[in-house]
DNA sequence: TTGTTGATTCAGTACTTTTTGAAACTTGGT
DNA sequence: ACCAAGTTTCAAAAAGTACTGAATCAACAA
């Protein structure tokens, strides 16, 4: 297989992957593209090698930084900014999961302890707040699992889970 | 709250959550209102509830089985199929992994293998060949942990993750 | 065999999300 | 103050996804 051939299946696989993981095609694949990329590159470069617009590439690059998986970097005497991928892949794991966490397991868990004061004036409603809370009990205990997840470092993660597997 | 609104509440947030989760928003809110059902419904009460199409609520309650999150219910005496939700909530996400594992993680995996077979016979072409290698690395070790995690029970899940937790 | 009840399929439609591209804005140099 | 190089925004268009409903299929009972 050749370089481009490589580089080219890398990106499209990354974007597929991406799409599937709340992080839209083409913000997997400038993701991709950065990742195995010796240097940084400009949006100019991205969007010639990807063939998108110039917003396309601008809206997609600012939400890689939001997550934290893209950095800007500013070359001196340039005007231009120029941008590199997070490359431990640690790193990038983490910020999905402090991200995703944020936009969806805590506006989930606001919900619950709201739909916890339904009135237990029947046994349905009983019911109800039974299995509500049990649900509540198990996010509870993931979010707190996660928190622990991204405080500790990428050594803690190969070893423990190393470990664990055996 | 009353317990209409409470459920009302339930379902569509469990429905958003979903459909950040490679479930859809209908799939989720079905498994939702299944959740929250204390018997088993039909598709009839299904489409009633959730104001969807015949079509539509099959789709999803078959999509919904494949998963492994929903189960048929046989009345004797009914020619009608009825459905209850896996309410265990580690059997859930155990179920969603092994999907998600199965479709993402596993395909992306092959795709790294197969990109290794670049010739480095350029400078550019080993860096590339680095990149690669350490993504896999990475991944392999996601895929056996995740392996690992669906083995184990949902006890073993309270009680090694509590106690990283402390 | 025919009628009835329920499940499944799928082409067309509706809805959602992403992308484009041109205009507006920003920044720094002259 | 003005220009040039670059960035950002956003309304409209395109692409992608999900939903509907009518037709079809399957199972059983009479």
């Amino acid at each position: 297989m050749t370089l481009k051939e490589g580089k080219d299946k890398f990106i499209q696989s990354w974007g597929a992957l991406g799409s599937s993981w709340g992080i839209n095609r083409t913000m997997a694949q400038i993701h991709a593209l950065l990742l195995i990329s010796p240097e940084a590159l400009s949006a100019e470069e991205i969007m010639e090698e990807l063939q998108i617009s110039r917003g396309n590439a601008n809206m997609n690059i600012r939400a890689l930084i939001d997550w934290g998986l893209v950095y800007k970097e500013l070359k001196p005497g340039e005007r231009k900014e120029f941008f590199v991928a997070e490359k431990d892949m640690w790193e990038v794991v983490k910020n999905i999961i402090i991200q995703r966490k944020k936009r969806e397991l805590e506006p989930m868990l606001r919900v619950l302890d709201e739909i916890s004061s339904v009135d237990p004036e029947s046994d349905e409603a009983r019911e109800f707040i039974e299995v509500i809370r049990e649900i509540k009990l198990f996010s509870n205990k993931a979010d707190s699992t996660l928190d622990t997840l991204v405080k500790s470092d990428s050594n803690w993660f190969v070893g423990t889970f190393m470990k664990m597997i055996k």
